[in-house]
DNA sequence: TTCTGTTGACGACATTTGTAGTCGATCCTA
DNA sequence: TAGGATCGACTACAAATGTCGTCAACAGAA
């Protein structure tokens, strides 16, 4: 089993995926805008994370600083392979099409998708 | 917020999905395969979904059928919309390309994105 | 040097989730 | 018709999750 990660604690991957070495107090700063945590309930799930495994920690003085230890493709590729297996019959195309219904694709996706297939097809 | 479902209770929903109507002990029948749960469990998890609005209820004689409340398309809607929105930045096309390369698409899934894109460029 | 603020370690506690068990009513079988 | 099977309602309980609190050690400010 890959490392199982939660919601609130993929919020706080989320700021050291973007910013890796990063302090318990800096993450805080980070989230005020997204969350509103105490610095308490942040420690926690930092905690939390280095236990799973999914957060690395180096020492400097006596704080810790925060590096993923998962990558996030890694993590992205795995919770969406989740989620085609699981509700979609490991079909990509059907969950195209229901997020296309749900909310349209931008014309980036668009033409980024092209290009994936494009590539795909060679 | 749109009615949460555990990953116990998807397997549930899924059965009703196929075939809407059935009794707790077919349900629980059509599961032995995939799950090995005791009745006991599975009706704990039909009262929760009851619950939870995502099922309704007919009696029949002493028993409850069961069918779905919450459509699959919405549902699968809803959570292809959470998945591109906390991982890809609501983004379709990164995730497809994370699947792409976690597990490769089939020909079937390339034939249909490609016939999707045409309907969505018109 | 003393006070104050910050840090990680550890503890706490309600809620959700997974997985059953008990119980009284009822239906079916012998 | 009597005893077991089955039903839904209710209860149980450990683990995971979300959200903080306490505490001892230490670092910087006054």
């Amino acid at each position: 089993m890959s490392v199982q990660i939660t919601p609130a604690e993929l919020e706080i991957m989320k700021i050291i995926w973007a910013r890796p070495g990063l302090g318990a107090s800096e993450i805080a700063e980070a989230l005020t805008d997204q969350q509103d945590w105490t610095i308490k309930t942040i420690k926690t799930l930092l905690t939390r994370l280095v236990e799973k495994g999914a957060l690395a920690t180096t020492s400097e003085g006596r704080r810790f600083l925060y590096t993923p230890k998962i990558a996030r493709k890694t993590y992205q590729k795995t919770a969406a392979s989740q989620l085609v297996d699981r509700l979609f019959n490991g079909r990509a195309a059907p969950l195209v099409a229901q997020l296309a219904d749900a909310r349209g694709l931008s014309e980036e996706d668009i033409a980024e998708l092209e290009a994936l297939l494009g590539r795909l097809k060679s």
